[in-house]
DNA sequence: TAGATTTTTTATCATTTGTTAAATTTTTTC
DNA sequence: GAAAAAATTTAACAAATGATAAAAAATCTA
């Protein structure tokens, strides 16, 4: 997906303001298997993903994956970017990634300077919330097999793309869990 | 909570565009058992809390809790304030409540006059996304009287304040099982 | 303050999910 | 395409949580 769609689809912004954002903004590549952002470190850059699929994860006695991001979306350390704080993701690369980058600070310095880009970030900030809000419910609401379906569902690509270690993981269950309940469904 | 604190507490805004904001938000007070906000409806306004506690729940086969808010704190249908859309949760107030009013409209106006103002809701839209992804992550990685534990500590008020059959919706199980959990902490 | 109502706890049994280990299937590599 | 490695499934048992009902405690109300 290209760069201008992505930004678009955030929310729309004046031909000037785009151009001016779009000027901040460079292409980068990496292999299946590269660690994108390290938690406990305070990240300067966030990403878009032009093609391929990454997870993000932490680290305690085991991995726990919490978020899939592909093309279209934003890859970001939020407390980084926030707050200015170490974050506690990691971003693996599951496939080989076409992306495009942006200087935190470039960005920030633009919010100040354009009040379009100011509600860009707004957006940005606001859809973002309105996802985490939304898993957030659903795992307050549903048991593991309904939060499966549901993934399934809504987004049947990441079961094909991902190994269901990482999604057994993304719903809060084992992956002997998740392959009894698929078992199941059969 | 004096609302000039509260403004400040989300990102602070110079003079003029502080009192532009003050200019549009007036006091109102209601009762507790009041329903705020209600589900599957769009609210035309947003909500700071002066004094008082609200919670956020959904309502299916039984009702489910999914979020506490105090002094200081926002009360916004998100769905509404992002997407114009209705949205899933009702707010009811635990306690007799004093609020601050802003109508969302005047709001949106002023994001659009002021990039100041702009910046202070993008300010706002990403802290409650820290505070959700938290939460999110918490839900992952612990187990539920892991959960009951980290409220006590990080917001003990809410367990003073609040029933059990509400904490433990919040919490994620049953009220019995958080009768449980405390009992073995016992 | 007594009685009624609401909230919290306790008990019992059922269901879901976790843990560990082994078997099977799929994918990768040479 | 055979061997090795990785991913997935299955099985058996343990632990956590749910459901229902009843008892106990706390709160409200007249």
């Amino acid at each position: 997906m290209d760069i201008s769609n992505i930004l678009d689809q955030i929310h729309l912004l004046p031909e000037q303001s785009k151009l001016e954002l779009q000027n901040n903004i460079s292409e980068i590549a990496f292999p299946k298997g590269h660690i994108l952002l390290k938690a406990n470190k305070i990240e300067f850059n966030i990403y878009f993903i032009k093609k391929g699929l990454v997870r993000a994860f932490i680290e305690r006695d085991n991995e726990v994956t919490f978020w899939f991001g592909k093309e279209g979306e934003t890859v970001i350390s939020m407390k980084s970017y926030v707050e200015d704080q170490p974050g506690y993701e990691n971003i693996e690369l599951l496939e080989d990634c076409e992306l495009y980058e942006l200087k935190t600070e470039n960005l920030r310095k633009l919010f100040h300077e354009d009040v379009h880009i100011a509600n860009w970030g707004r957006k940005f900030a606001e859809k973002e919330l309105i996802k985490t809000e939304e898993r957030l419910i659903s795992r307050q609401f549903k048991n593991a097999s309904e939060r499966y379906l549901e993934l399934m569902k809504d987004h049947p690509e990441i079961i094909k793309r991902v190994q269901l270690g990482h999604i057994a993981s993304y719903l809060g269950i084992t992956q002997v869990s998740l392959s009894r309940i698929r078992a199941e469904l059969k």
